[in-house]
DNA sequence: GTGTTTTGTTCAATGATGAAACTAATACGC
DNA sequence: GCGTATTAGTTTCATCATTGAACAAAACAC
């Protein structure tokens, strides 16, 4: 069972749907075959089968398909009836969104609630009652798989080691979660890792605007996720990202953590609003505006951040040479009031900087990024593979409802 | 062309040449079955074919099967009449191995020699010689291909961008090396990267103790490289692992790259031997010789090497979830002496030492690394892709001299 | 309306693996 | 010493997916 006909096969389907999805406009099957550098005969046959999986879909003739001499092609897409569950708990939020695979969002439910100090098991059963109306919203979509994002550090078996801001601890997640209708389990994964997908991909399988790049999420910690070469780094654990824990100054002020010096204590929600004079709960876009309207201590508060963050990056850029920096989570309300500092700092401090310089970019609002980005993990995995998926519904019809 | 039958074959013979040089003990035709999940028909077919192409060797049957009933089988083992050059240009010496695909080194040829600040051409022209003679003491191995390990930031195109200890910018490295004989080109890289390979793996192929680390090299700078799940990361332009340059502290003395309290300003050979209050040059043996002494300046000096590179060592950690740091370069020569307050500063600094608590570990002493590391690398390369090979040299015999 | 062009389909040939039968070589038991 | 059990390696045939070429379909262009 090494690689036989049967692995070539999978391998094949898996390299045209991701040709197909990869595409940004509706290929033909004579498309795919010069994409994956296969005949059209195999193209066809591939598609075909895609096809009666759901995985793929013939668009209507006049899909944006550039007219010529010669038979028409018949444009494909992604199939709207495959979808995904993302989750999503968060110290503002819950969240429970459908998409699917053409990466539209078919159902999107969101509680805006402060969760911090919140007791997993009530908060977890909210979530399930929200993924349930998300399915409900969704009929007719066939959810493949489902995916919850936390801002904590995930061990492999979905047990939350620990979350700060929520205050969770050694929470089963995976078991304490109910069951969801035509759900074996759901997958548990880090908040900023997901949050970071829907900035590599445009929708399932498309490729976004960046290949390498850090995405800086969080409220009031500040987590991290690497991507490089479109797949984010992981560590030996899964663990890596924790970009709010690296130290800014040895000599600065103590963190939660037991360090001193922390990034989260110069850029994070509630630093950065007790350095402006504010109560720790103000917002960051409060922050923001104050430092715009000319507060002096709300500017000496984002500029401190902005050093921080300056350094804590360089070091990541040194480590790991990521040419894109993007600012996710509360670190978008400071976006361009950052960036000037922050870009000097980078220039400075990163040793590649003379031959290509770190670019700071600010992510596109989106509160359910991380439910999303959970979402488009689900559905890769099964376009990364989709062999088991098609013989398991041999010659099944399209799913008729939930 | 996609994945066709030849694919298949190329991907199996792969997959067949891996596991037997991953195998602690020489294995059998059938082992190699079990260890593909083939057949014995198929593992047969194509370990002769690897045969044939000088990849695996038949070993004597005495080579410490495990006896039992049965009919006892051929013990297989690596070819040992293909093997790489591995070259190394350091601050301290020139260097030229030859390695074959057991991990045998058949030749080595060092140069000690200060090359700060020396010129690029007759550097280059002296390795060339260098690598003559290796290849001359090894007549009968049939080299595959060639790397040269630099200390500094290589391009992808051969061009070494900046050697900061060498003295050397912008070097055409790849076109200035005199043409060496059966070898179309010498592919370069860095030595850092490179010197990590050996520790991945305890021969080309076979896996060493260590999958998830970080190894800091260096001499005058310090270089480093991380490794996740056996890969080296090495970062969107092949920069990663600038570790000398992560700021230790933001308010510490100036550093040659512009920045300010870069690693290397406390752990760099030249400003270990500056703290402990001895000439530039000192090497660091003599820095280490003293602090065990008892000398206090050396001491201190010590201690502060160890409290930097705690506090870099710890963002790396805390962003890659590495959990084994190998000390190699200079920083061998300080060992046991800096673990302490480096384990103590880790422990402290890193978020996930609650969980797994990193360790530290002295590189084995072997100047040459970089060199074995470059010729590890070009047998993987053809490990990981035998059939050109195969095809190239179909029903050749084996090679009767260089 | 006919020719050109491109798409999609059909069909025999190719090539590698899988499965099973067969041979080879050793240990074990009597 | 000899037969049996057991495991290794080889041979042969069937299977399966791709390839390549020929064929049918559907549009544009003159």
């Amino acid at each position: 069972m090494a690689v036989d006909a049967g692995g070539v096969r999978a391998v094949n389907l898996a390299r045209v749907l991701s040709a197909a999805l990869a595409c940004p406009t509706p290929p033909t099957r004579a498309d795919l075959a010069l994409a994956t550098a296969t005949t059209r005969a195999t193209a066809a046959r591939l598609v075909d089968d895609l096809l009666a999986g759901g995985l793929l879909e013939e668009l209507g003739a006049q899909a944006g398909r550039p007219r010529g001499p010669g038979r028409p092609g018949t444009p494909l897409g992604p199939g709207s009836t495959l979808g995904a569950l993302g989750l999503q708990v968060d110290v503002d939020r819950v969240a429970a969104v459908v998409v699917d695979l053409t990466g539209a969002v078919r159902a999107e439910r969101v509680e805006d609630d402060d969760l911090r100090g919140s007791r997993p098991a009530p908060v977890l059963r909210r979530l399930a009652r929200l993924a349930h109306r998300a399915l409900a919203d969704a009929p007719d979509v066939l959810v493949v798989g489902a995916r919850l994002a936390l801002p904590g550090i995930v061990a492999d078996d979905g047990v939350l080691l620990r979350a700060p801001n929520l205050g969770w601890s050694d929470v089963p997640v995976a078991e304490l979660l109910p069951d969801l209708p035509g759900l074996a389990a759901v997958a548990v994964g880090n908040e900023a890792e997901l949050a970071a997908v829907p900035i590599s991909f445009a929708a399932p399988g498309r490729p976004g605007t960046h290949r390498d790049f850090v995405y800086l999420s969080g409220s009031t910690g500040i987590g991290g996720a690497v991507v490089l070469d479109g797949h984010p780094v992981r560590g030996r654990h899964g663990w890596a990202g924790e970009v709010g824990h690296v130290t800014v100054d040895p000599a600065g002020p103590a963190c939660a953590c037991g360090s001193t010096g922390c990034l989260e204590q110069y850029a994070g929600a509630r630093a950065l609003a007790a350095a402006a004079g504010l109560p720790e709960t103000t917002r960051t876009s409060e922050v923001a505006r104050r430092a715009t309207a000319g507060d002096a201590r709300a500017r000496e508060a984002v500029e401190r951040a902005a050093a921080g963050l300056g350094i804590a990056l360089s070091a990541v850029v040194n480590v790991l040479d990521v040419p894109v920096i993007v600012l996710g989570g509360h670190l978008r309300e400071l976006g361009e009031l950052v960036r000037p500092t922050l870009e000097r700092t980078l220039g400075r401090r990163v040793l590649s900087a003379a031959w290509v310089t770190p670019v700071v970019e600010v992510a596109p609002e989106r509160p359910v990024a991380a439910a999303l980005g959970a979402a488009y993990v689900e559905l890769h995995r099964l376009v990364a593979d989709p062999g088991p998926w098609l013989e398991g519904r041999t010659a099944a019809a399209v799913p008729s409802g939930g």
